[in-house]
DNA sequence: TTGCCAACATACCAACCGGTTGGTATTTTT
DNA sequence: AAAAATACCAACCGGTTGGTATGTTGGCAA
């Protein structure tokens, strides 16, 4: 374990984490990365032999870094696997608070962009995606057999809660307003209400 | 009328709509764009002063193209306002077939790479996106009306229509298969259904 | 015919970008 | 303590990029 070694490594991620998502991947420089952690050009190479292979090295340092977020979060306290569907959703509503580029979704923006040029990094996003959304799978499978929903996979319910955060993100920046992803998130928890058929619940 | 010179102006703006779906704004240079349209650098730059004011008018251009091509669209036909909602989701999804670059959405893409560093094209897609989803309000309205469904407005339904799909969009791309945006657009039609009560109508 | 202007084309440039090189300081290993 | 590996730095490089400067061409009005 070196001691100024991983610091480096580090600062970059989290400088890329950082900048990536205000700039997005093509726009962002390796000298931007470098400036906004504090190294020279030669670190970065040194820890990473392409800018392509940092966009990997970052997209798996969001998996986790937003896996420890999530697993500590406190919306698995409930007993229920439906209220604990809820309270994640509407955890993933708290969290669209302040700057836009401080909530939205690296993988998500890169994933975007470099779908079609830069095939390792698309695939790491995919299963930072991927790989979140199947932590909702087992309580949405519990929810669809305590309550007999049946039509769809709990794997496609898990990933449309991605779709539309996604989306919502989309909307926010288009529109420059974070209501507009609240707005969104608060029709999918009406939606997963619904099909779990708490309809009748009708908040005042 | 100028014979060719509207030509070479329109060609960059379909040069820009397929390359820009495809690598993303900032990956997309000026010369990618002269040479995909067989046109010269000096071409391009007498009919924009820069590379952003292209990119504001490829988002006006995929407005016009867009709406021109939802207004002759067959899913108008339907009598009832709700039905022709759920046939312009079932459209929607109908257009999701083919290469990705094909049905993706230009402004989705664009708006979220340039959000924080081109204003001007930012707003573009903006207008873009909630100009397209405007047009549901009225069916929407309708049909709330018509049914006694409130608790939400007609604007926030259309607009989380338009989230679905770029949600639906980022996640065919990260994970290159075009089922999963099928899949997250049933659910978004499942949920219209629901909301609009018709959860009893299921299908076979 | 002349004059003029939009619509291009050609040639070019300065800044920038990803990546390399050769070297040094600091640990770790032997 | 010597040797080897790691972590890092400053300077540099060649190709690329957005943008410009300077023509050239064809149509059209006077």
């Amino acid at each position: 374990m070196p001691p100024r070694a991983v610091n480096a490594r580090i600062r970059l991620l989290e400088a890329a984490r950082d900048v990536i998502r205000a700039k997005g991947f093509a726009a962002t420089t390796v000298d931007d990365l470098c400036r906004q952690a504090g190294v020279t050009k030669g670190a970065f190479f040194h820890h990473f032999k392409s800018k392509e292979e940092l966009g990997v090295a970052a997209a798996d340092f969001w998996s986790e870094t937003t896996s420890a977020l999530f697993a500590a979060a406190p919306y698995h306290q409930p007993d229920d696997p439906f209220d604990r569907l809820i309270a994640y959703l509407q955890f993933r509503k708290e969290l669209l608070a302040g700057d836009l580029a401080e909530f939205t979704c690296l993988v998500g923006t890169m994933a975007q962009e470099v779908f079609d040029s830069a095939p390792a990094i698309r695939e790491a996003c995919h299963a930072s995606i991927s790989g979140h959304a199947m932590t909702l799978v087992p309580d949405i499978r519990a929810a669809m057999d305590a309550r007999g929903v049946s039509g769809f996979t709990p794997e496609s319910l898990a990933l449309h809660t991605q779709a539309v955060l996604q989306g919502a993100f989309i909307l926010a920046k288009a529109g420059n307003s974070v209501t507009l992803a609240q707005d969104s998130v608060d029709h999918l928890i009406r939606y997963v209400s619904m099909v779990f058929s708490q309809a009748g619940k009708e908040k005042k």
